[in-house]
DNA sequence: CATTGATATGAATCCTACG
DNA sequence: ACGTAGGATTCATATCAAT
């Protein structure tokens, strides 16, 4: 149930689509209405917990994590933080909507341990693994060469987006996994100020946005980043024809990251349009049996073209065994297996031509719709 | 402060040193004494959520699944169990010890976040990237194709052992990273039944349990397994002269794993008796004087054999600017360096010849073990 | 222009034995 | 326990200057 009085003072979404909004992220999410976001990608500080600096072998310093917004006084006050904005997402994101947080050792334990309390639902986590990470200088540990990406949805009923035929294809047509290689952000990406200094101590490579924000989100969703940083979700949604809201508390951030999006083209094709993930339509036998596409006792063929079975009137089959079977029941027999799809295994003879029932079933579509 | 009678009651631990305790996890941790475990190795139970049932972590299944505060109660059930065991371990550890649990998505982040409130402290976590994952059937989700693993100190001011220059050897000479590529277990590793059926449904592969396990430990060192299973744990320890403790509950596991282990050889070799860890002997410079290896006032070279500095009678040298320094401050003066190492840097003359000042500590240190 | 080599740098819980 | 001195320690990639 919500308040009326809290809602006035939510944010009409349109608003604030495709901006950055200035200001506390919990604040700014408090602002915002229920049930309103397709996806979250949330890269929160990570509570490092590093004391002095660290000097590489020649004597030159490492430039690491030493920003305010890092620093927390213990996990009680971590967790708090981290408590209070993953609960405003949940309440933000749509039924079906899903959420990525980013992390390494130090923090991604709080932050997992704590969302699957809060009742959102791990889909996978995935594993950022660095080709060119920062070595452990000191030779004292393993070279931390990942990061960790969890990838819930808003609850264990949602029934979440993932465009799997799609990374399927950008896989070299395997199926993609949990573990992904990607260099991290440096080089002309790397967004830097007039002295050439890092605008940004933690900056998120394009390539790993790309595949998280194409995976879970269709053209249009709306893409929420709640540390939105100098901007790479704003900049990959732009590219791909998502919609993105940034928050963001620092101005300097803020500057580059409109910046940056400004000059973004939108880039959207067959592929993040989502071409592949188009399924067969729905279409009952029945229906193809009354539009007179398939007849009643008609005999359907195996792909060797072997007579199978017989079509009776309610769109079911029989074969010598005079058990009805639906057409995909009947092609797990015939294969011994428990399950296959029928559409893609019955022929009809027509004359001398065999046509497969998929083709039919498209054929009676194309009509619905000209008709 | 150990209460007397609870001592009483602890079982020596050469009584159980290479031997499979049979009983409950936390039953029998209890029953070790204090600070006497170099490194364990636990494989808990994963608390899979399987056919859209939640299990308990003992395989019963868990009633009204739908409901939030049942999935709740189910999460707490299993933290509760963890924090028991998981409590034992830490007082059994020594205080330099490390312990390393492994977990999916399911429950590592369970693990983390108990273990770092219980005072645990994350020395690195691996990821166990699988060569040849089970894919993902349904085509739902990105294949699940690692497992995490956490390795962390009994607490922060623990000084753990990781036998860094081991693990870079047996990695092309590179810094050995957080990302291990290994293949599930299966082929002849695999123990399987007379019916040809797993005797155990996650063993886990002995390459993965020799990589952990040579990095964390010393030749006899003990390591303990509480969730013994079918012995991955003592047949790896076994085979490179470290010595295990098991704890497991089923006789199917022990008698398969005492089989097992009973077969494999000590295969210990130079590498895995850490003949790489060696670090060169500590020789006060002052001893070399002493024993005529060096003399006041003699000069010292560069490796491009130019004159650089001259030895002073406490161990400093100078140079022209006439300010004592260490040879290592020296060496990097000269490199133009914060820090160098000014046994490998500096040669003497004698006669024609020019030695490194590292070749005489070694000559110094036979001759006071031959003396 | 292509190639080579020197230099810079990236989410980091980054030393340890001895007195 | 704590301070101090001794001395051990990095990889992949990008940029830029030099050849």
């Amino acid at each position: 149930m919500t308040n009326s009085f809290l809602e006035q003072e939510k944010i009409s979404i349109n608003r604030i689509l495709n901006t950055i909004v200035k200001g506390d992220c919990i604040d700014v999410l408090q602002k915002i209405p229920d049930n309103t976001i397709d996806f979250i990608f949330a890269d929160p500080p990570y509570f490092m917990q590093t004391e002095g600096d660290l000097m590489r072998f020649e004597g030159t310093k490492f430039n690491g994590v030493d920003d305010e917004w890092d620093k927390f006084s213990s996990f009680s006050e971590y967790d708090a933080f981290c408590v209070s904005w993953l609960r405003e997402c949940q309440r933000v994101l749509k039924a079906n909507g899903s959420i990525c947080v980013i992390g390494s050792f130090q923090n991604i334990y709080r932050l997992g341990y704590i969302m699957q309390n809060l009742g959102f639902w791990i889909i996978n986590d995935i594993i950022w693994h660095k080709n060119n990470p920062v070595p452990n200088f000191a030779g004292t540990r393993l070279c931390n060469a990942h990061e960790t990406l969890i990838w819930f949805s808003k609850n264990k009923k949602s029934k979440v987006n993932f465009n799997y035929k799609t990374m399927k294809y950008l896989n070299g047509d395997k199926q993609e996994k949990s573990v992904w290689n990607l260099p991290i952000c440096n080089g002309s990406e790397r967004l830097k100020d007039k002295e050439g200094l890092k605008i940004h101590s933690t900056q998120k490579p394009e390539s790993l946005l790309y595949k998280i924000i194409l995976s879970a989100t269709k053209p249009n969703d709306i893409v929420l980043d709640p540390f939105f940083g100098t901007g790479t979700t704003g900049a990959v949604a732009k590219r791909i024809g998502r919609n993105y809201i940034g928050i963001e508390r620092e101005d300097k951030y803020i500057v580059a990251a409109k910046e940056r999006i400004r000059q973004i083209l939108d880039e959207s094709n067959d592929i993040t349009d989502l071409s592949l993930e188009v399924r067969p339509p729905k279409v009952p036998i029945k229906k193809l049996i009354d539009t007179g596409y398939l007849i009643t006792g008609m005999a359907l063929y195996s792909p060797q073209k072997e007579y199978k079975c017989s079509l009776l009137s309610n769109g079911q089959v029989i074969d010598k065994e005079k058990k009805p079977l639906s057409i995909h029941k009947m092609s797990a027999k015939i294969l011994n297996k428990s399950n296959h799809n029928g559409w893609s295994y019955f022929y009809i003879k027509r004359g001398e031509r065999f046509i497969l029932l998929d083709e039919l079933r498209y054929n009676y579509i194309q009509e619905q719709n000209e008709g």
